[in-house]
Order: C-alpha cells, then sequence, then structure tokens
DNA sequence: TATTGTTATACTCTATAACTATA
DNA sequence: TATAGTTATAGAGTATAACAATA
C-alpha cells in the first residue's frame, strides 16, 4: 500500500524534527544561547542594527516578550541598546563583539552541519530530495494558508 | 558548488520544520491540547496506561514536569489517575473516553497530514527522498551519540 | 536503602492590557 | 491620535532539591 510508504516518509521527517531540534538546542546552549534567543542574535547578525519592533516582527514574538528577550541578550553581554538617530520613542539593538562573533559562529555552524549531512549523496538522489522537500513545502504552506483563512 | 546545493538543502529542511510544527501545534489545539501535553496524550494511546515514572521516561522530561502534566490533561479531561495494581507508591495513568479519541483522532491526523504531503509524488521519487531522509537521519544521530559521548 | 511522586522554589518563554514618552 | 517600549500580571513548561510514603 502506498499509505504505508507515505506514513513512513511523514515519521522519518517528524524523527528528524526531534533530532535536528536536539542538535541545534545543544549547539546553541554552547554558545551560551536559547532557542528563542537565538534568532534575535541571527538577524541582527544578517541585517545589522534594528529596532526593538522589527526584532519583534522578524522573530515572531509580541512586543512584551521582544523586551523580554533583549534585556536577556543585553545582560548575558549579546546585544546593546542604543538611541535610535531620528525616533526618540524607539531603541536600536546592535550585536557586541561577542554577539557578532556568535551570529558568525551560527553561520559557520550551519554550514558544517549541510556538509555533514549532505556530503557523499549522490547529484541524481540529491536533486530529487530537494524536488520533493519543495513540493512538500508548497503543500503544507497552502494548507496553512487554508487553515489561516478558517480561523 | 555542491556546498551551495548542501545549504540550500538543509535551508528547506529548517523551513520544513517551522511550518509543520505549526501546522501540529494548530491542529493540537484544535484538540485542547499542548506540545507538551500531546505527547502524553500519545504515548498513552499507543502503550496504554502507565506510570507516571514510565510517561516521563516516554515523553524525556523531569519527574516534577510529568506531575505538571498531568496534572492539567486530569483537569482538563484527557487521563485519569488510578492506584497502581501491586505498587503502592506508583499511580497508574490512563485515557479517559476523551482522551482515547483525541489519541486516536491523533493517529488519523498523521494519516491524513501523510496523504496531503504526499499523494502523487512518483515512486521513484519518494524512494530517492526517502533513502536520503535515512541517510541523513543516520548521520545526524551519529553526531549526537558523539556529543554525549564528548559531554 | 532505593524508588515514586509531590511540594518548594526558580527560571524561561509566552501573551494581553495599561501606561509613558514620543511622533 | 498613533506608535515604541516598559510595567503589571498571568500562565505554560522546564529543572533541581527536599520530602513523604512505600518497596
Amino acid at each position: 500500500m502506498s499509505e504505508d510508504r507515505h506514513e513512513l516518509a511523514l515519521g522519518m521527517i517528524l524523527q528528524l524534527v526531534v533530532v535536528l531540534n536536539e542538535d541545534m538546542t545543544k549547539s546553541l546552549e554552547r554558545d551560551g544561547l536559547t532557542n528563542s534567543r537565538a534568532p534575535v542574535v541571527w538577524f541582527l547578525g544578517q541585517n545589522g542594527p534594528m529596532t526593538q519592533k522589527e526584532l519583534a516582527t522578524a522573530v515572531g514574538v509580541s512586543a512584551r516578550n521582544i523586551t523580554g528577550l533583549v534585556d536577556a541578550l543585553e545582560a548575558t553581554g549579546f546585544v546593546a541598546r542604543g538611541p535610535h538617530p531620528t525616533d526618540r520613542r524607539a531603541t536600536l539593538v546592535s550585536l557586541t563583539a561577542l554577539g557578532d562573533k556568535t551570529a558568525r559562529a551560527m553561520d559557520r555552524d550551519k554550514a558544517e552541519l549541510a556538509e555533514l549531512l549532505f556530503t557523499g549523496i549522490p547529484e541524481r538522489k540529491l536533486d530529487a530530495f530537494v524536488d520533493v522537500l519543495g513540493e512538500v513545502l508548497g503543500r503544507i504552506n497552502r494548507e496553512l494558508e487554508r487553515l489561516k483563512e478558517a480561523g
């Protein structure tokens, strides 16, 4: 039955989600970060200094929550708050030297993980893999859209 | 460069993790469950009544935490605590009618998700997909083992 | 002595709502 | 009026440590 093959494939994806999450959490812990704080450092590393409002939108959390995350990252030395050049209501959050070093380490870790996972996989198979992954991503995104509209 | 292809593939996997998590969280919310409580219901559905100790091990949380999760599931009507037949220290946790119904709905939802994701994908591609996924899972599991030994 | 589960305590992440300072 | 960020408050999930009841 093809249903069994489909459930097998989904089961493997779910397993991958679990172990990948475990692996990345361990890696972040070594850097002194948590799953919630890491994206803040990462976005700042990609886009440079941002207001808390922009960070909240990028990371997808509430204003209250970004205050807490930036508090924690400031207390542990990853980011610094500074004045916004034109808007005196806003705070500009930027990476410290430690934060910048950590952001670059995250980039490096991601590249290393990609190598660990895929080095030596035949190109033909990798093509099919990426192809199926793209299709699956599209389907689940459409499903999420549908759910959002339905409420 | 093959490095770019590898990073592309990893990026897609990470995206999949995000949207899959979003989709499943929404589905659990509809059932009145959370990401942390759902595995408790699921394990009870798969294995029948268990002690809290067994549940804690299965789910991978502390004794303190399983007390809290079972408290919450009991308060919301998914599980019931009962005496252990032979060990008077232990509590036997079992699904209520609602819990059982929900566990079976979770099974059904998983099967439906598998169909949504994979129906119509050519068998040849699905083979390659599962093949690569298996290899990737093996690699990351070995990496986790290595990290565990290293401490 | 060892184990099962609870209480005590504390930290992280999350949200909504009220408020202050600015635009 | 509207927006950026903080304080107030609350709830979920997580952990370690001390403790009671039982093995």
